[in-house]
DNA sequence: AACAAGACCTGCATGC
DNA sequence: TGCATGCAGGTCTTGT
């Protein structure tokens, strides 16, 4: 489900109903994601008030009043529901946490890729986790220098070097390859390949379809949704991602009716994942 | 060190 | 209808 734009939307629907609200009540209900829930999690987390709930590349953040942070991760299908009936749970709600307020808060992952864990006060750098991330791409930090510097050297193709954390912390398969096609930069170019003015139009392009996807609540899919239930809607401005076949809306634009055949999104496998491009107007 | 491929786990769409 | 196959928003591990 969630690229960095699903996680900041699950953020933004949680901030409320968790700062500075007691989280009453933890029921683990099946502790093994990705990996273990560590040694009583369910103990060590009620009890403790939230004070701030942030974003950290694809990590969500809760500072937790004894200076200790719970960390989620939602890996591919996890998410976040607010409310509804403690008892209708399904088998794949793991966690259910139950605010001050008396408001049920369900973690639900069928895939089980997510996973939680709690940071103790001495572990400010975040732990191991979080030690290799790279620059958050809408912070002032993710600039052209920064992310020439990162490129520099690698031959790997530059949608791989993308979806690499320690480069660009929170990017995923939608939002790589359609920051390329913003920028007009074929993904298969080695990134070390990238002129110094095709990094920073890639740093903008980066930048903006984020902030865009971010600002009509992410992408849907199969079952990315707000906490609230409401559900996001970037998946409507895709503009190759999950479109092989269709007309490349900038050629389309520039070329109407007279589309070349060429001009049509392609499909390709890089690190055994896929990748839509224009292999006319990417270069 | 960097890179590709495989592993993890479940559900869904597709085609036979 | 049932079954096999492939694919899915991620990242960790293994082997080259």
């Amino acid at each position: 489900m969630p690229e960095l734009p699903e996680v900041e939307t699950v953020r933004r629907g949680l901030a409320p109903v968790l700062i500075e609200k007691t989280i009453a009540r933890v029921v683990v209900r099946r502790p093994d994601l990705r990996f273990a829930l560590p040694h009583a999690f369910a103990d060590r987390l009620a009890g403790r008030r939230v004070r701030a709930l942030t974003r950290r590349g694809k990590f969500l953040l809760a500072a937790l009043d004894d200076g200790g942070t719970w960390l989620t991760h939602l890996g591919m299908s996890g998410c976040f529901r607010l409310g509804g009936d403690e008892r209708a749970l399904d088998r794949h709600d793991h966690v259910v946490m139950v605010t001050e307020d008396g408001l049920p808060l369900v973690y639900r992952d069928p895939r089980r890729f997510g996973f939680m864990d709690l940071l103790t006060a001495g572990e400010g750098d975040g732990g191991p986790r979080l030690r290799g991330l790279g620059r958050d791409p809408l912070t002032d930090g993710f600039s052209p220098a920064y992310l020439r510097a990162l490129l520099s050297g690698r031959a790997a193709p530059i949608k791989a070097v993308l979806l690499d954390q320690r480069v660009v912390a929170g990017m995923g398969n939608i939002y790589a390859s359609e920051s390329l096609f913003e920028a007009g930069i074929a993904p298969t170019r080695p990134a070390r390949s990238l002129k110094a003015d095709e990094v920073r139009l890639l740093v903008g392009c980066i930048k903006d379809v984020l902030a865009r996807a971010i600002a009509v609540g992410g992408a849907t899919l199969r079952d990315h949704r707000h906490p609230s239930g409401e559900l996001g809607c970037f998946q409507h401005e895709f503009s190759v991602y999950h479109r092989e076949g269709l007309p490349c809306p900038r050629c389309a634009a520039s070329e109407g009716l007279a589309l070349r055949d060429g001009a049509r999104i392609a499909r390709i496998a890089q690190g055994g994942r896929s990748t839509f491009y224009c292999p006319s107007c990417q270069r």
